[in-house]
DNA sequence: CATGAATGAGAGTTCATTCAT
DNA sequence: GATGAATGAACTCTCATTCAT
C-alpha cells in the first residue's frame, strides 16, 4: 500500500525507512510510535514519509508486510519436501529461531498483532501469514501418514495446530518480555541463558512431537 | 499500588472503576485508553481517579492485578489434587475457557501483556501469574509420575510448558482477532463456530496430551 | 454550540475569547485563522479552547452567532413601529452604520459568509439573520401601503429586497476593502472620507428610496 | 504578473491551467486551494506552475484577471451607446446574468474578493473592474439627462452606485449560497426556482429603476 | 473528599515552494 | 523546458496530569 514513490527511491533509503519504522514500532507499539521519530531515524523529513505512504497505518502495514516477506523467504530457502516430516520441522524450527534472534523487531511486530487495537491489521495480515503455514503442516503431515511413518489415527488439523502453536510460543518467547519471563519460570533458567538454550529446547520439542506422532515400531 | 484511598471507598464504586478501566484498556489498548473515558464510565471525576491512583500506569496495574486475582480464584475453586492429572487439567481447561468467555476483557489485558511497550507491566505481573501455574503443573505431573501412570522418562518442565502453552493459545484465540483468524485457518471453521467448538477442541487437546504422556498399557 | 463550560466561565474571559476569535477570523479568514493565535490573544491555552468548543468550526459559529445577536439587539433597541416607514429605515440605517463603524470585525465576518467554503456556515446562519430583516421590511412596507402613503402598486417583496440590498452594500463598503474601493470609484471620494461621508450618503439613499416609493402628492 | 513563459505555451495548455485554477480556487477558496490539485487537474507538474508563475498569489491574480477580461469582453460585445439608457442596462443585466450562469466559478472569485484576507487582491483588481463600470454608468446617465428623458435633479454618482449595486447583488445571489438563501427569503421562492426566475426579476428591477429615474410624462 | 477547568507538549498530517535531474 | 521528490513550518486537535475551589 505504499505509494509508487516508495518503490522508486534507492534501496538504501528504502531500507533505512524500513529499519527506522520497525525500530520505532517494535519499541513503542503502534499507538505510541511517532512519525517524527521514524523520519528522524531514517534521516528523511516527515513530509517525505507522507510522499511515500498514505498515513501512519500505511507505514505500519508496509513494514509488517516487509517483515512477513522476509520471514517467509527465510523459511522457503530450506523447505525440502523430500525430507522426513520430523527432519523438516526441525530445520524449519531452527531456521525460524535464527530469524527471530536476528530480527527480533520484526518478530515483535508479529506478536503485537494479537493486541487490542490491532484487529484491523490482523484482518489484513494474519490470513496471509497463517494460511501458508497451516497448509504446509497439514499436507506434510498427510504425506507422512501416507508414507506410513506417522500415525494414521491423527487429527491432522489439530496436530498442525499444536505443532505450530508450540513453535510460535517458543519463538515469541525470544522477543516478548512477558513470554520470556514465563519461559524462565517453566524452564528454571535465567534471562541470559534463554537464547543460549533455545536451540536445544527446540530440539527437545521436536523430539516430543516425534514421539507423539510417530508410528511405534513393533518389538 | 493504588493508594489507600482506593481501598476505603465502597465496593460498589471500586468495582465500577475496575469495570470502567478494564472496558477502556481492553478496547483501546494502554496507550489509546483515555483517563477521561474511564472516569466518565465509572461516573467519577478525573480528579478522583488521581486520588485513588498515582497515574495511568497505576490504574493499569491495578486492573490487571484484579483480573489476575479473579482468574486465579476461578481456577482455585476447582483445583482438586485427589484427581487424576488428566481429569484435573480437563477441569482446569474447561473452567479457564468459561472464564475467558465470560471475561473477555480481562483476557484481552493478559494478551496485551506480551506486546511491545508493555514490558514494564510484564516485569511486575508476569511472574505472579505464571509461577503459580508452572509450579502447579510441575508438581501435578510429578505426582502422576510417582503414581506410575505418567511416563517417568518425561522432562517435567518441558511437559508443563507444552501443556500450558497449548492451553493459553486456545484461550487467547477466543479474544484476540489475530489468534482467532489463525485458529480458523487450522481448524477450517468459520468465525461464528469458533466459540461453539472450543470446548470440544479443548477435550481433544486433553486427549492428545493424555495419549502422549500416559504410560501405555501392555497388551 | 459551544459546550456548557463556555457559559460557566466569567463574562470577562468569555468576552476576551470572543474578541480574540473575531479579531483573528476577521483578519485572516476562516481557513487561515489560527487556533493558536486565538488562544494566545485570549490569554488562555489551546487546550482550554477545546474545553469550551468542539472544534474550529464551533468557535467560528459561536463568534458569528454572538455577532448576529449583538447586531440584532442594536437594531431592536430603536425599532419603533409607530414611526413613518421612511423615518424608521433612516433610524435603522443610521444605527446599523454606527454598529458597523464600531464593530468592523463582526461585520467582516458577515461579509465572509458569502465566500466559497463558507456555505456550511451560511446554511446555519443566513436564514437566522435575513429572515427577521426581510419580514420586518415587508410588513413595514405593507403598513405604509395600508396607511396610504406608500404606493399601492408596489411589489412589496422586490421593494424590501432592494432597500435591504442597498443598505447592506453601504455597510459592507465600510469594512470590505473591495467594496470600499468600489465606493470610492462611484462617489469619487478618497479613502479617508469614506466613513465621514457615509452618514450623508445613507441619508441620500433614504431620500431616494422615499422618492421612489412615496405616493406623490397631487398638486 | 505571470512570467513570460506562461505567454509562450500553447493556448490549449494555458486554458487548461486557467480552468484548473479557477475550478480549485472557486471551490476551495484561496487559502484552502491546493497547488497540487491545480497542477494535477491541468495535467502539468507543480514545477511547471512555478515556471509560469511566481507563487500562489500570482496564479490567483492571473486567473482573476483572466476572469475580469472575459467578463468585460462579454459586456463589451453588446454595449451600444445609441440605445436608450434603460434598454442598454436591460441588455447589460441580461448579458451579465448569462455570463454568471455560464461561468459561476469566475463569479465566485469575484465574490471572494470582498472577504477578509483578500484585501491585497482587491487592492490590485478592484479598481480595474469597477472604474470602467462606474464610468460607463455615469456617462450613460448623463447622456440620458442631456437627452431629457432622465430626471435632471439626479445625483448621477449615487444613481450609478445604486444601479450597479442592485445588479451585483442579483448576480452574486446566483453563485453565493449566502446571498441565494437571502434571496429566497425575500422573494419567497425555493432553491430550484432561483435561476429560473432570475431573468424576470432582473426585468422587474430595470422597470423599477426606470420608474425612479425617468422624467414623468405630463398628463 | 471530590471536582473539572486549565495546561502545554506532542500527536498526525498538509502544503507552498525549491531544485537537482 | 519539465519534473516531482524533498523540505519543514504550521496546522488542528488530544490528553495525562495538576490544583484551586
Amino acid at each position: 500500500m505504499p505509494k509508487n514513490t516508495f518503490q522508486i527511491i534507492s534501496d538504501e533509503k528504502r531500507y533505512r525507512i524500513y529499519d527506522a519504522a520497525v525500530h520505532e514500532f517494535a519499541r513503542e507499539g503502534y499507538e505510541k510510535a511517532s512519525i517524527r521519530n521514524i523520519a528522524a531515524r531514517a534521516e528523511i523529513s516527515k513530509g517525505s514519509l507522507y510522499d511515500y505512504f498514505e498515513n501512519k497505518e500505511d507505514i505500519y502495514l508496509a513494514v509488517c508486510t516487509h517483515g512477513i516477506n522476509r520471514s517467509r523467504q527465510n523459511i522457503d530457502e530450506i523447505i525440502d519436501d523430500s525430507l522426513n516430516f520430523f527432519d523438516q520441522i526441525r530445520n524449519i524450527f531452527h531456521r525460524g529461531l535464527l530469524f527471530v534472534v536476528e530480527n527480533p523487531e520484526y518478530t515483535q511486530l508479529y506478536v503485537n498483532l494479537s493486541s487490542c487495537g490491532m484487529e484491523r491489521f490482523a484482518e489484513k495480515l494474519t490470513t496471509r501469514v497463517e494460511k501458508t503455514t497451516a497448509d504446509f503442516y497439514k499436507s506434510a503431515l498427510q504425506r507422512g501418514i501416507d508414507a506410513g511413518y506417522i500415525r494414521s489415527d491423527l487429527d491432522v488439523n489439530m496436530a498442525a495446530f499444536i505443532i505450530n502453536s508450540l513453535y510460535i510460543i517458543m519463538l515469541i518467547s525470544m522477543v516478548s518480555r512477558h513470554y520470556q519471563i514465563r519461559m524462565q519460570e517453566y524452564f528454571e533458567i535465567n534471562e541470559t541463558d534463554i537464547k543460549k538454550e533455545a536451540f536445544s529446547k527446540i530440539d527437545q520439542l521436536v523430539d516430543t512431537i516425534r514421539f507423539s506422532l510417530e508410528v511405534q515400531a513393533a518389538d
